[in-house]
DNA sequence: ACCATACCTGACTAAAACGGTCAAGTTTAG
DNA sequence: CTAAACTTGACCGTTTTAGTCAGGTATGGT
């Protein structure tokens, strides 16, 4: 069980985003460069990001990326949703008419992942952007 | 972010046995048969589990495996570290000298995946098998 | 008007992880 | 002595990951 780059990257490039848009639209470029990540994967990941409305691009020179809504209504859960970041315990489809393994009951398990789950979401529901930038305030990077 | 199937077959499995063993040792055959998973796969899993004292292996024939420990005293957590699912969210080695992205310090968001961390692994912690089985006495599957 | 800057999009890919299978044993009860 | 069951390790096709590459398009400063 681990968590992927993009969701890490996209958690990462965001806290750095809401550090810095008050002023001025934040480039790509700059977010890059402080946070060591890839252009082009960050690029990727800003496409989702719009599409999902947490952040507004502007072009043009001196452009870049602002945040669309308040940090504080900015969840983790957001973040992860738009990235396809999920988190995934059963393989059983829950439409489908199968159980878990093929069978027609759901597996042994199946309620012990449906908590874990749940547990694991309510971290992601409750965490805000704001939260994260509060904590790197003082802390210089 | 999501459990593999080792994980998944690993407490399946150790369910299964956990509510037979007190008869006769469990051959891997009758589990591979009543929770649809391959036997040679499980046979991977038990020999892990084997080696951290999970289990106990009777050889021979009506031979099988039975729980080398009391269910209450076999947490998610040992099932997991056993067959080495890990949570894993955070990149960096906690030994090197260096930080998260190869910088000096740790990254901005370092501490939330500890948090997150911290918060998955309570919950293994506090579930055992005895709990797991308690849940499936009534229920045939 | 131009052109550098920055956003935008989609195809592509090397490497790792996943989810097993296969083969060749060894041990022990009956 | 042999069949059932455990034991070990190599192997492998597929999928996912974590990007890269190669082209765009829009815009604003000069």
């Amino acid at each position: 069980m681990k968590l992927t780059s993009k969701g890490r990257y996209a958690v990462m490039a965001l806290v750095d985003l809401a550090r810095f848009d008050s002023i001025n639209p934040v480039s790509l470029r700059d977010i890059s460069l402080r946070q060591s990540i890839s252009l082009d994967f960050l690029e990727q990941i800003f496409s989702k990001l719009k599409k999902n409305n947490i952040v507004k691009s502007i072009r043009g020179i001196n452009g870049g990326y602002i945040l669309n809504k308040d940090p504080n209504d900015i969840k983790l859960t957001n973040i992860f949703h738009a990235v396809d970041e999920k988190v995934k315990t059963v393989q059983c489809k829950k439409d489908s008419k199968k159980g878990c393994n093929g069978k027609a009951t759901k597996c042994i398990t199946h309620d012990l992942w449906d908590e874990l789950e749940v547990h694991i979401n309510t971290f992601f529901e409750n965490k805000s952007l704001q939260d994260l930038v509060k904590n790197n305030r003082d802390s210089r990077v």
